[in-house]
Formats: C-alpha cells, structure tokens, sequence
DNA sequence: CCCCGTAGATTGGTACTACCATTGATTGTG
DNA sequence: CACAATCAATGGTAGTACCAATCTACGGGG
C-alpha cells in the first residue's frame, strides 16, 4: 500500500485469486464507472497493466474482452492505441435483450403485439413533444418511403433500412430512450418480420402508404388518428405473416 | 464442405484475420444461437477447440470470455467441466441497460413513464385473457398486501417482495412474455425506486388501497376505470420521487 | 462384497516468451 | 520544405510450461 499515486495510477491491487481475470476486469470497470478514467481518455497499455496487477498478460487481454463486450471500451492497435473508453450505446443494452429473445423462440404473434403497444404510446408522446420540423422530417422520410416502393423493382434491404430509420426517429421523438432501447432490440431479434411485409407486394404499397398516413396524423397532431393508422400497420402485419403461416397464435402458454 | 459430422463436429473453420478472437466468437456464437449446441451442453475444450480453429489457445480463451460475458455460457473447472451452454437469463439484459441508464444519466422519470405504459397495456391484456381464478388471485394478493402494510412497523422487504410478485402476476395474466421481460429488465436495474413509494408513510397505505382498487377493476373487467387507477400509481411514485428531490422532469434531452 | 481414499486424467487458469501486424511519430533525404 | 523510410509503441497471435480444481477409476482395507 504505498498510494504515492504516480502520474498514472497505481490504484490496481495485485489480483491473485483464481479468479483473476475476473478480478482485474472489476477493478477496471469500477475505475471507469466512477469517473477515473473519462471517455475519450484510454486504459493503460497491456503491458503496463500486466505490471500494475502483477500478472501475466493474457489475464489482462481476457479483462479487457469483457470491458470490450460490455461495450464500456473501444480498442485501437498501433501507436497511441489501447483500450479508449467510450459512451456507452443503446445497442449494447439491446443487443443483450435480444440475444434473449432469440434464444427463448418469441412466438411473432408476441412481438407483434409488443411493438403495436409500445408503437401506439411512441405516436402520442412524439405528437405531444417532438418539435415541427421533427415531424416533417418523418413525413419527408415517409414519403422516400413511398418513392422507393413505386419502381417496379423495389429495392427490399433499402426499404427495410429506411423503415429501422423511420421506427428509430420516431423513439426519439418520444424524447425517452426507454422506448428507443425496447424498439430497437425488437428490431435487432426480428427484423426478418419486417421484411416479409415488403416483400409481399399486396401488402408492400399498402404498408408504405400507411406509414405515410401515420405521419402525417402525427405532423397534424391528431394522436387517436395516428393511433388508428398504427393499428392499421400492424393489422396488415398480422394479415401478411399469417398468409405466410408464420403466425402461431396459440394462447396456451403459460 | 465435408458434411460427415462426425459425433463432436468439425464445422468451425480455421481462423486468420487480424479479429481471430472475434471470428472465434462469432461462429461459436452462432452454432449456439442455431441450436447447434443446446442447454446443459458443453463446447469442446479449449485444447480441442485450439486444434478446431488452428489458432493459439489465447485466442480462444478470449472468444470464450466474450460469450461467458454475454450469459451464452457458464464454465466450470476441472475433468467434466469446460464451457457449458446455459439459457439466458434477463439479468444479462437488465445488467446492459443498467449500465447504459447509469452511464447517460437517464432521467428516472422516463423509467416510470415507460412502465406505466407497459403497465396501461398489461391491465387491458389480463382482462381480455386471464381466468377468473387468475384474477381472483390478483385480487386476494392485494388483500393480503394491505395486511401486511396496516401493522404499525410495516417490513418494506416483505412489502417490496409483494409488489414485485403482484407485477410479474398481472404481467403473465396478459398471456405475453415480452411484457414480463422488459418489466422485470427494468426492475431489476431500478428496484430502488419501488422501495420509496412504500419507505413513505405518507404515500404507502394510498399505494397499497391503490394496488387493491386496481386489482378489483381487474377482476371487475373493467379496462378503462383500471388503467386509470393505474394512472393513480404512476402519479403517487411521481410525487413521492418528486418529493425526494430524484425527478429531474428535465424535457431537454435530445 | 462394499466403502472409502488415493492416484491419474481431464480441463480451465496463469505465467512467460517470442514474434507478427498496425499505426503514429521521428528522422533523414531530396 | 515536402516526402519517404525508419523506428517505437501497442495490440494480436502462437506456443509452452505449469498450477489448481474436479471427476473417474482403481485398489486396499474393512
């Protein structure tokens, strides 16, 4: 315990446990979250951890990929590089929740259910708080949309993209990032959904079109509208995966 | 392409770009997520996997500490062990947006804005498809709520332990997984929160008679006077936080 | 024959070394 | 002064050796 407290740091303890990689990872975590080292600035090299914890370097490398994974460092090689900490991201928490969903095999019908909620509650609170040229900036995006979609050969990856964006805008309009999170791990677990809607062309123009309407209630102002265009949405979502037999519907889970 | 699929399995093929440890990863990633390796089995050792890969045995060490990270697995030492495939729990997911929710300063006031959407929604969906016994129950846990609550030394663990029991109940009357999900991601980042409604005398017996009205609208089918009882919750917690001084209620987020 | 304990084998955990690849800074040269 | 070669710092990979934990199997003692 000597706390001369060099230029650097030396507020590592030795890890000695069985566990050491884990024991480093924590200490590293702990120094981060409390503000020590700010994003933009970098941990130490491996080396000089390696020296600072009196252990060997794949120890270090092994807590440094737990930082990474958490999504609370960002790692450059060469020169000047290191292990940068970074502000943490949305996707990180979603890409978790996600992986969760993709494992336990969601009933779709689920899902969708899920998003109509959290869609229904996202077009208030956007009416209620997005500014106006927010608003007109998701209608113009709506009506890319519609651009898009009119060829005779629509361009599925560029329709899908544009609706991610639109469903993103529209979280952030709500001005929680609740809702952005909860969306945009739906998103990242079955975005194959979304695909079947535009791939259909009896339902291609029609979701398109609708989307265009939504937004437009929602630049208006008029949330039991919007509400009501919603619904239409995922009506027309239910309708498509059930042609396509994707639908379970079973009510005997428990 | 061999495809002899001999009884452990050949398919992971020899990595070599500068990301080993990552493409490591990935395709271990993905033969679990594809059922290749279910629950309760385990991957090969490190040793075979090193032979697998044609890669260094750090390498894997640090694809195996990313997925550990991730919950995708759980490891345990000596003959036997090895890295074991585990269904994942929401914890991870919860433990994510924590971090995220921590680190960006999340307004609480949008937590409690999202849950009580999710909370609207929840009530109308166990109406709709709860038994009657389901809904009895409910009601009855109120009840019993409300005794625990009227001794002149309420234990708030027991109380705290209740309300969450009485939240996940009226999340699974609605027949949909994601909800219970998301409502227990976020309680298990925030539990905190919860305790002050009831540490409050001033707000803990108008809570608990609360609980007890919206659980009999509940039983009731009455969708509309129950989401507005609900509406009388969320308003309690947002006063009582308001009173401790923890609602920023600061609008200028982007 | 049964029970218990010890030895061996398997596997993750740690340490150390050497070398490669990338990248930024330094230095040298035209 | 500009540009290119060189160098140094750092992450990435490979390989070895050994330690620690844990299960299995064998064998002795009852």
């Amino acid at each position: 315990m000597k706390m001369t407290a060099m230029k650097t740091d030396n507020l590592f303890i030795p890890a000695q446990a069985g566990r050491a990689g884990e024991d480093v990872a924590l200490q590293l975590e702990v120094a981060i979250l409390s503000d020590k080292i700010v994003p933009g600035e970098s941990l130490p090299s491996e080396r000089d951890l390696q020296t600072q914890f009196q252990t060997g370097r794949g120890v270090i490398r092994e807590a440094i990929r737990a930082l990474k994974q958490k999504g609370l460092i960002e790692i450059r090689k060469g020169a000047k590089g290191g292990a940068y900490v970074k502000r943490i991201e949305v996707s990180n928490a979603s890409e978790s929740l996600a992986l969760f969903l993709k494992q336990n095999h969601v009933d779709p019908a689920h899902i969708v259910e899920f998003r109509e909620s959290i869609d229904q509650q996202l077009s208030i609170l956007a009416i209620a708080r997005a500014e106006e040229t927010e608003k007109k900036q998701l209608v113009a995006q709506t009506e890319e949309l519609q651009r898009e979609a009119s060829g005779g050969e629509p361009d599925l990856e560029k329709l899908g993209e544009i609706d991610r964006e639109l469903n993103i805008r529209l979280a952030k309009m709500s001005r929680n990032p609740i809702f952005a999170w909860v969306m945009e791990a739906l998103q990242l677990g079955f975005s194959s959904h979304d695909h079947t809607l535009y791939s259909d062309p009896n339902y291609c123009k029609k979701t398109v079109d609708n989307w265009h309407i939504t937004a437009n209630y929602i630049a208006a102002n008029e949330p039991l509208l919007a509400q009501a265009s919603i619904s239409t949405h995922y009506q027309l979502l239910r309708h498509c995966l059930d042609d396509q037999g994707i639908l379970c519907q079973s009510r005997n889970n428990n």
